[in-house]
DNA sequence: CTGAAAGCGCTTACAG
DNA sequence: CTGAAAGCGCTTACAG
């Protein structure tokens, strides 16, 4: 029964050597690669290695060479908008290189973030990397002092750290520089709360560009706040801003069904740019949001990398590393997307 | 140096023993509980382990046992709004077992799918639960005839597989009885397109229960379809619905915003209800939506106990497993929250 | 150019 | 009641 065979044992290097009618170390050093043999002998034991489906049992190698091409990846993002991007460049960068990445998510609960650690650290990951939602605040663990290399993606690491995050500022230039492009002259910043450094770090890239002609406007990361902030701003007299930066897409399509329901058109009266291009917010606002997207799937492929640096004990340069922001542009603010 | 010690070799059976004055067999009996040894000889190695840290290395344990304490789950959800409540069923499940889980996200390419699973297979995994964003149809890789068991979540198994998915039925039920108890009569149903079983089975629901004086509104699953499907109601002659129960959240935001759009009041002219409680959507529409959830997290608990069975060579009854859907109630219904 | 032996960290018969 | 030995599947000095 193929079935049977199947199930049963797995084929080990004995199978291969036996085979391939040589010894265990011979088959090995054939299959890797090393030692010296005739290459009609390597070839052979390579050969006969794939026709009867050996795959090397990564238990056993990992207990030889201590590594277990595996890494761990702690996240306190139980929503997944920040770390499923992230994830999905890691893996990307990482399965050519035969590791496979294990997710937890430990909320904010120190205690299961210690018994996931734990449990990575039992099963020798080569790595751990920290991700979060905002890149000023640590995970509810204690990363330092462990026996493997950490680095931090969207969350705040320790000093001496290797952290990735995007630039803020870059990418509210981007979106600043482009409503300045489009003619738009009266700037309104809709955002989150002053509390988070991406926010002031964008509101300080807007104040660099138009001045501070209209107050920033900080509230908190919902759609209410964004009508709030709209109808604040119309209803007070004087002249009306012609475009609105959004502090983040959920803000923005609020500003946007806002205005709409006060017959301001976007982006004919009004351009109305987001940030984060969360594909289900941006896509869906009436028009579709420009905005900015931080490439977390890009941090994700360079925090893979660069574990996986670490791991082979190349040497990386300690520090926050800042990866550019990008434009995506839909219909939200008028202009010509091929500009 | 304390770093050193830690950042050089880890602690291993060896020195329990030597430090309690054992043989390594007998510091391994010990430890699992297993073997015949004094009392007192049991508890000095276990306060030794403890004392000098010890933490058996999983992987010389898979080696021998042949159980590695992780699984794999496998899924195309790249957007992550099923897997990732799936999942953290799963990982809640399965932590206290010591069992971690991969996470591989395939998209559709079979080439893919492949290169992960056979990078589970050579880790050993224990077992593999495949999880997708529809139970009508399968991953873009074979999983029968694999050495380790396998079990499905929120999309399509071989058949004589275990599979979990939400009961669509009993969940549609729920809400158009929530409808009906308040007292609404004419019922609409506004749904995705009816190539999806959930879809036909929903529907079936709603016309077993309010028959078929309307007929079923199939579309697409985007807030375009729901503005849509609005339109061509209301610029229709004749009575207007009272009720709508929608296919999935984003159809019943735009409902619920179309509406507004044409000042028909929710939920005083118009009770609207969602299908799948997408926090991000659902919570953020005026009035928050009342919507059916679907219990992933409890889905993704079942699967990780199933698998667990499965693995540990327990008998497990094969087919389709339905579970119960909840009604979350918010404010697009009216009606009494404690009701 | 090829193979026998030791060993990675653990567990499990088997002796004593 | 306790320990020496073999072995899980592999790799890597070391002999020949």
């Amino acid at each position: 029964m193929e079935n049977q065979r199947v199930r049963s044992a797995r084929v080990t290097i004995h199978d291969v050597a036996a085979a391939a009618g040589v010894s265990i170390s011979t088959a090995s050093k054939a299959l890797n690669n090393t030692g010296r043999m005739g290459d009609d002998t390597r070839e052979r034991v390579k050969r006969v290695a794939t026709e009867i489906g050996f795959r090397p049992n990564a238990l056993a190698k990992g207990l030889l060479s201590n590594r277990s091409f595996t890494i761990g990846l702690l996240t306190n993002d139980t929503y997944g908008r920040f770390t499923l991007p992230v994830m999905a460049g890691i893996t990307e960068a990482l399965v050519d290189h035969g590791v496979s990445v294990f997710l937890c998510t430990i909320e904010d609960d120190p205690a299961l973030g210690k018994v996931h650690v734990d449990a990575m650290l039992d099963k020798s990951v080569d790595g751990i990397i920290a991700s979060g939602k905002r890149i000023d605040r640590r995970l509810p663990v204690d990363l330092s002092n462990l026996p493997v290399p950490v680095v931090y993606a969207f969350t705040e690491g320790t000093p001496g750290s290797v952290t990735f995050c995007a630039d803020d500022f870059q990418g509210a230039t981007l979106a600043v520089e482009w409503l300045m492009g489009l003619g738009r002259r009266r700037i309104a910043h809709i955002t989150g709360p002053e509390s988070f450094v991406s926010v002031r770090e964008r509101a300080k890239a807007y104040l660099s560009l138009v001045g501070d002609q209209l107050p920033v406007l900080y509230g908190t990361w919902s759609e209410a706040w964004g009508h709030e902030a709209v109808a604040k701003i119309w209803n007070t007299s004087g002249p009306k801003p012609d475009a609105i930066f959004c502090g983040n897409d959920q803000i923005a399509r609020a500003v946007v069904d806002a205005l709409r329901e006060r017959d301001v058109r976007v982006p004919r009266d009004v351009s109305v740019v987001g940030f984060d291009n969360w594909e289900i917010v941006a896509a869906q606002t009436r028009p579709p949001l420009t905005t900015v997207d931080m490439n977390l799937k890009a941090l994700g492929r360079e925090a893979g990398l660069t574990v996986l640096a670490l791991t082979e004990g190349r040497a990386v340069e300690p520090g926050i590393r800042t990866l550019p922001c990008e434009l995506v542009v839909r219909q939200s603010c008028g202009g010509n997307p091929d500009h």
